[in-house]
DNA sequence: ATTAAATTTTAGATTAATCTAAAAAAATAT
DNA sequence: ATATTTTTTTAGATTAATCTAAAATTTAAT
């Protein structure tokens, strides 16, 4: 029904329309795809034959309910395979993504739902990405910048919004992973910079730059 | 390198190549890639380019040692895949096989060592069929079919050689599973069906036609 | 050895997904 | 309000995989 390359459109439309909430521009999907503005044009006009997204020429796109659907539908798988990966096979959280991208694509119902139950249903991926349940259910998450965050308080790690390897691999060096307790000791006004005790007490310079992909859930100390 | 539809004919014609131990023809090829000869054609010699196979118009074709590399590492996750969604997925076999036809593709050569460990590195799949190494080298089995066993016989059943839904289907209600023990009790000349005891001691008639596709070794008594 | 039948290959089209270059529309700047 | 720049769409090609119909080759049968 929806071809490898359509879900991926779907998936990436999603993703640029939940961050902004509104239409998403042809370049914007042209980039991500790491495809071409003119092919973006024209997959576009077949999605929206196909009743997968709202597109008027030069308007932008928005997903229809159905392209909403089938969407978090490989969102779903991607996440769930990349908790197996992580749980079961013993990948590094930083080794996941690109095999999760075949993954998400594997076609069966019964698969995904058995998977699910495998692996204890899940609530959320080895990043902290919230994982949606069969009917396209997001669980509820309540989140913060580690940015935000005011000196003194403390707060655990839930999730990260960059995926990069170099990225992740850079938190694991730190003892960063999720879970993890971190108290805000100090802000360095002048680069916004954090000081920060770790949960083994070890202590941390963060840079502004990745203190702001890290998410993180305040908690009672 | 090689495209998901280039990995479906090199599996195939190392199949047919397996059965026939020679040269093997378009049309058989057509058959079971559910193309047309003139499809065959054009791919045979995009395949011979390749260097994957060896192929002179007209006289069939045969895989190179690269092309049969290539096939065994398909054949190698479709079976690591099948154990995968039986053993640890708790799918009965009758319905892994279009599943596997997916994930026999996924591309990462650490995804398939990890899963090979995780399930303990079976030797056969839940069909019986081998499960070639990293190296793509295949368990000895020397089995035989249960038509071939003589009356007072005792086998134990190690593979299938149909792989039909219904079939297995059928099988698993007769209480024929992997691993069951046969005893060959009477053959019926006329239409050489047979009766046999089963390990549980529940005796059952099987056509010649069941007969011929049931692996089996024989066991001493 | 011819002829007939079956198999296989080529020729020419089609579909999905992509591209470059040019045209059209929208957004921005003077 | 016009002109300039940016964004988006169309037009025309390309590549992979497929098809049908016709031509070529091999195999089988007189
Ligand atoms: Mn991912
Ligand atoms: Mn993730
Ligand atoms: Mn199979
Ligand atoms: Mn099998």
């Amino acid at each position: 029904m929806t071809s490898f390359t359509e879900e991926n459109y779907l998936k990436i439309i999603y993703k640029l329309s939940a961050e902004t909430d509104s239409e998403v521009s042809t370049n914007a999907v042209a980039e991500l795809t790491l495809t071409k503005a003119a092919s973006v044009s024209d997959m576009l006009r077949k999605l929206s034959e196909k009743q997968l997204v709202n597109y008027q020429k030069y308007q932008g796109v928005r997903l229809t309910e159905l392209g909403e659907a089938v969407a978090l539908k490989v969102i779903r798988k991607h996440r769930l395979w990349e908790v197996f990966l992580v749980e079961k096979l013993g990948f590094n959280w930083d080794e996941v993504h690109e095999i999760a991208e075949q993954l998400e694509h594997i076609d069966s119902e019964e698969l995904v739902e058995r998977l699910d139950e495998f692996l204890g249903f899940p609530k959320f991926d080895p990043h902290g990405d919230p994982i949606p349940d069969t009917f396209g259910i997001m669980p509820e998450l309540r989140y913060q910048n580690l940015s935000e965050i005011t000196v003194g308080q403390s707060v655990v790690m839930v999730g990260v919004s960059e995926h990069s390897a170099t990225f992740l691999q850079y938190l694991a060096k730190m003892g960063l992973t999720l879970g993890c307790h971190i108290v805000v000791k100090e802000l360095n006004d002048f680069d916004k910079s954090l000081n920060v005790k770790l949960g083994d007490l070890s202590n941390h310079f963060i840079s502004h730059e990745v203190a702001k992909n890290l998410l993180v859930k305040s908690v009672k100390n």
